[in-house]
DNA sequence: ATATTCTTAGGCCGTCGTGT
DNA sequence: ACACGACGGCCTAAGAATAT
């Protein structure tokens, strides 16, 4: 059982996650841009107008958003801000302690804080705080990077790699082979460099940087 | 400053499903 | 067959935002 408006607060909260207005979620769903106007959802007697269910699957098919995602949005909870807006976070220097992360670069152990983080990412995610000038013209002394070892990398990603030594680095992954991985620098360098895929026990991309 | 585009409000109408 | 209710589309108008 969910009410008109936490239907319509559900769509609105959608379009907000998609950085859209709610004229642009019609849109972008196919339907009339004037299908979701505020001045729709009650008629001039007074008589409650709810979206049709049609209307609903074109929002979740275009934006990606699942039945249980929508159901948690109806019933007031934000599946991705409840979990992601607190991110532990660890500086670059600290992280090389080799307890910082299990196998597969998910963050274990006492080392972390925790920050608020604004924006909605993935339930792994965390930060990672420069702690130096290495990274420049780029990232600088004090800039957070949010990682998530759950995105899938590409070609062309800020990525960050940790090898069997237990040293992170920042680069750009370039290619990906079963045996050897190329990257470049993020400087404007682009110097570019190859490793054995054995060589680094994972990588996991960039998805947000403070700057 | 002006033009263009986007967003929103509101009225009206078409289409579809349901009940009589 | 017809009436009615309901949602979405079409249209206009106004205001806001953005581009030139």
């Amino acid at each position: 059982m969910f009410t008109h408006s936490e239907i319509w607060a559900a769509l609105d909260k959608i379009a907000e996650k998609n950085r859209l207005s709610i004229s642009g979620l019609s849109k972008r769903a196919g339907l009339d841009p004037t299908s979701f106007n505020k001045s729709k959802r009650v008629t001039g007697n007074g008589r409650l107008r709810w979206p049709s269910t049609e209307s609903v699957s074109k929002v979740l098919a275009c934006t990606g958003t699942t039945v249980e995602e929508l159901a948690s949005l109806i019933a007031g909870r934000d599946p991705d801000e409840t979990i992601s807006s607190r991110l532990p976070m660890i500086s670059f220097q600290q992280a090389t302690a080799s307890t910082c992360f299990d196998d597969a670069g998910f963050p274990i152990g006492d080392a972390w804080k925790e920050i608020t983080f604004p924006y909605h990412v993935d339930r792994y995610a965390y930060a990672l705080e420069v702690s130096d000038d290495t990274l420049l013209p780029v990232y600088r002394r004090g800039d957070v990077l949010v990682i998530s070892p759950d995105v899938h990398v590409r070609p062309g990603d800020r990525i960050v790699t940790r090898s069997h030594e237990g040293a992170l680095s920042v680069a750009v992954l370039r290619s990906l082979t079963a045996n050897s991985i190329e990257f470049t620098t993020v400087s404007p360098s682009l110097e570019s460099w190859h490793v054995s895929s054995r060589d680094i026990d994972w990588m996991a991309r960039i998805v947000w940087a403070s700057q």
